[in-house]
DNA sequence: TGTACATCAGTGAACGCGCGTTCACTGATGTAC
DNA sequence: TGTACATCAGTGAACGCGCGTTCACTGATGTAC
């Protein structure tokens, strides 16, 4: 019971400091009002504590994701709303996200983690089923994770940079750039001597007959 | 002098130890055979000496793109070339490139970060004015950062996944998908009602009908 | 050429701080007889 | 029903540590007269 609240009260530190140099065994203590040597009942040691913390947020990220991927039927739709959910789970919960894919080391977490990735190669193996992409689902999935992490890690770490004001149309963008890059990479031979007007010529032209589903 | 020697110090811990916590002043005076107090003569403060290395790295990175992105005359291979010289710029410096990209917060570097983000803008530029890419440029180069960036700090900071043994294949995967990607995604409409088996069929027929240049 | 002086990079000792962790303890709770 | 006892969550005080930073200082260097 009181874990519980020591547990709560660590995501609350975090969120209200909006860092996680705030995440202290004294101050989460303090915030629980119990002495400090009390954490040590229910956690061995600051790891253990952090350790938990991430624990409940990868729960919780798996939960939305594989939740919001069976509302669909197009296994190419669902893979396209496991990257917005993502993204936007990575924008409410920015300094989670931050202590989950950012910290220095290694060595932790294999079980959620590669749980949450695992919801991902499902979603990636639908597609690569139903025709609409082909491969190896696994380096599909990381480039799909890529791009979607990538974005949300920047827009995170980078508040500073003069970012357009529609993050939502960002996302999207990235969304489309991953979904669209990764059906056609793996139409195309890897090497040729074309040139690039060429392909601009061709691109334009295919697209007039593309009748194409939002991923 | 002693200056040049302390920044290449930090450097170099950085480099050795695997982590930026072992950035300390006493760590890089001792490093330098001097005393602490000495670095405060050419750093005003601890920031002052992390900024000043992460000065270095931006310079170092900015050079390396515009060089190669300089070195071919087609906007779409330059363009390739770039995010190829960012991914293996990552991968060599990773605790550099940690520093640079992960850093909790803000307010920082606007010029020599900026700078970089500039190169890329131009090179995409060079792609839109060619006609392979259409829209904004700093939208789409934000895409392909995100992709880029997404996938060397994945690999930098969850070194236990289980990668796959190619990671420069990894890497081409990551610019393709990006890049095709970005010029699609530009040319198709955003919302429709095709299911995803027929996108699928036309992607069929039109890959075996296009010559492509890698980008 | 020789002396007086300013400059300033580097020194040595010390400061206060917050951290994770330890230790022997207390005092409420629940169980066994 | 009443007493003795074990359990164990939480306490209070203290530890050692490494950190960034400060301060008055020293001693070599170069310049002005």
């Amino acid at each position: 019971m009181l874990r519980e609240e020591i547990l709560r009260s660590a995501e609350a530190l975090l969120v209200e400091t909006g860092t996680e140099d705030a995440l202290t065994l004294r101050a989460v203590a303090a915030r629980v009002a119990v002495t400090t040597p009390s954490v040590y009942r229910h956690f061995a040691d600051k790891d253990a504590l952090v350790e938990a913390v991430c624990l409940r947020v990868w729960d919780e990220l798996g939960a939305r994701m594989s939740e919001s991927a069976a509302a669909v039927e197009d296994p190419w739709r669902a893979l396209g709303r496991c990257g917005r959910v993502y993204a936007h789970f990575a924008l409410d919960y920015p300094i989670q996200y931050r202590l989950l894919m950012m910290r220095p080391t290694a060595g932790r977490l294999p079980t959620a983690s590669t749980a949450c990735f695992g919801y991902v190669v499902d979603a990636v193996t639908a597609c690569t089923n139903s025709g609409i992409l082909r491969g190896d689902p696994e380096i599909l999935t990381v480039g799909l994770w890529s791009a979607l992490h990538g974005l949300v890690s920047l827009l995170i770490t980078q508040p500073d940079f003069p970012w357009p004001d529609d993050l939502d149309a960002l996302i999207e963008h990235t969304v489309r750039m991953a979904g669209f890059g990764s059906a056609l990479a793996c139409r195309l031979p890897r090497d040729n001597n074309a040139n690039s007007a060429e392909f601009a010529a061709e691109l334009d032209t295919l697209a007039d007959r593309l009748t194409i589903v939002k991923p």
